[in-house]
DNA sequence: GGAGCCATGTAATTCGTTACATGATTAT
DNA sequence: ATAATCATGTAACGAATTACATGGCTCC
């Protein structure tokens, strides 16, 4: 009795099902139409992807075809078997996992204690400035589809409307880390124009305390 | 002339260099620390902070020396060398390569067109609790730390300062995420109360386009 | 009697990135 | 000219998780 352990998240293989759940797509294209839209909150590189599609097939949750061209190199067409949508309805029915945040800015700014004030606030400025940057795009991207859909508040079309909500928490991301960061600048300055004692107790930055 | 490449992030390395830098510790030391603090925008498991702290060894920018104890398991002091913080400082100075963002929820909404409507809203309504109940708890460590330490608004501790800083970003990411989650349920109990065409037209999803 | 702390390490495996490898066509 | 698009794959490495391995002490 072989106990199948259930092989653990394998989460890209679900976003290319998803894409190939909407109708088939050359290994090229599923790159394409990744990085149109996925890229925004999942990532994955080339050299990933077309290994992953090689590996679904060998499981058996797509088929592959090899098209033949002349003038530009061959391409492979996929389409999603009947055992690729049920491991897609699978894991969208599955509890997400929560997933624990992994900030780099956050833990250089943990450590900054050891870096000159000043350059700590131009950092914290300058990372205001990028995700303020990121924001207009995203708001941009909302206003051309829009243009192209009619206002995404009222829209009655499913997939509109999924792709509406995920654009809208990348709104909100970048408008809360861009004042976040605003506002940790200015924190910092006030700060340190004070006299500041050097030293904190011992473990006073710890945020679970025991006892 | 050996072109050295220079060894790309290491990120956790250098979290434990911060820690190593405040004072010397035992790796069980570090740990603790480690689940006490830096667990909440950066994670690694215990396996994984022992083994770099051997290579942290090996490079030189840590020294160990160990302590003999009986009626409970020999331990392994670690103290920071001057190459050690220097190499800290360093990543410190250096620009922070930004990070992309990777989120399953996200990512399971966007193909959320494959599930019953109301499952959707379910699972958007028990994340925004969940959320909620982080939010909670990092007021209530806001909390705690303005007991033990005064306000923190107002405090000249350089070390508080940024342990400040980070648990505010911990909230208002909180606090964005429960607020879109709750958003998120209600427009898609609104979209799908109301007819619905089935399909979209091709790639009206993708969030950047190509002409 | 069981949970949890103390305290360190290794091995197997999977996941992900970078680099290697090729090469015609089309638009600026 | 040169960059971008089309189009697929492999190899080497590095990063991260899981499981293996040990064992006494203390508190409930």
């Amino acid at each position: 009795m072989a106990s199948h352990r259930p092989s653990p998240p394998r989460t890209l293989r679900c976003a290319l099902l998803g894409l190939l759940a909407r109708r088939p797509l050359t290994g090229w294209e599923v790159l394409k139409r990744f990085n149109r839209s996925i890229i925004f909150f999942w990532h994955a590189k080339r050299s990933q992807i077309y290994a992953e599609l090689g590996r679904m097939e060998h499981l058996g949750l797509v088929t592959s075809r090899l098209v033949t061209q002349d003038g530009r190199p061959n391409k492979r067409h996929y389409t999603i078997t009947p055992a690729g949508r049920a491991a897609l309805c699978a894991w969208l029915d599955r509890p997400t996992p929560v997933e624990p945040v992994k900030d780099e800015l956050l833990l250089r700014t943990f450590f900054a204690e050891s870096l000159p004030p000043a350059r700590t606030v131009a950092y914290l400025r300058r990372h205001g400035e990028e995700h303020a940057q990121v924001l207009a795009s995203f708001e941009a991207i909302r206003g051309a589809l829009e243009a192209r859909s009619g206002p995404l508040a009222a829209t009655d079309d499913r997939a509109l409307v999924f792709g509406h909500l995920v654009l809208e928490q990348g709104i909100r991301f970048e408008r809360m880390y861009a004042e976040w960061c605003r506002w940790a600048a200015e924190t910092v300055e006030r700060a340190c124009g004070r006299p500041g004692r050097a030293a904190a107790p011992d473990g006073a930055t710890d945020f679970i305390m025991t006892s």
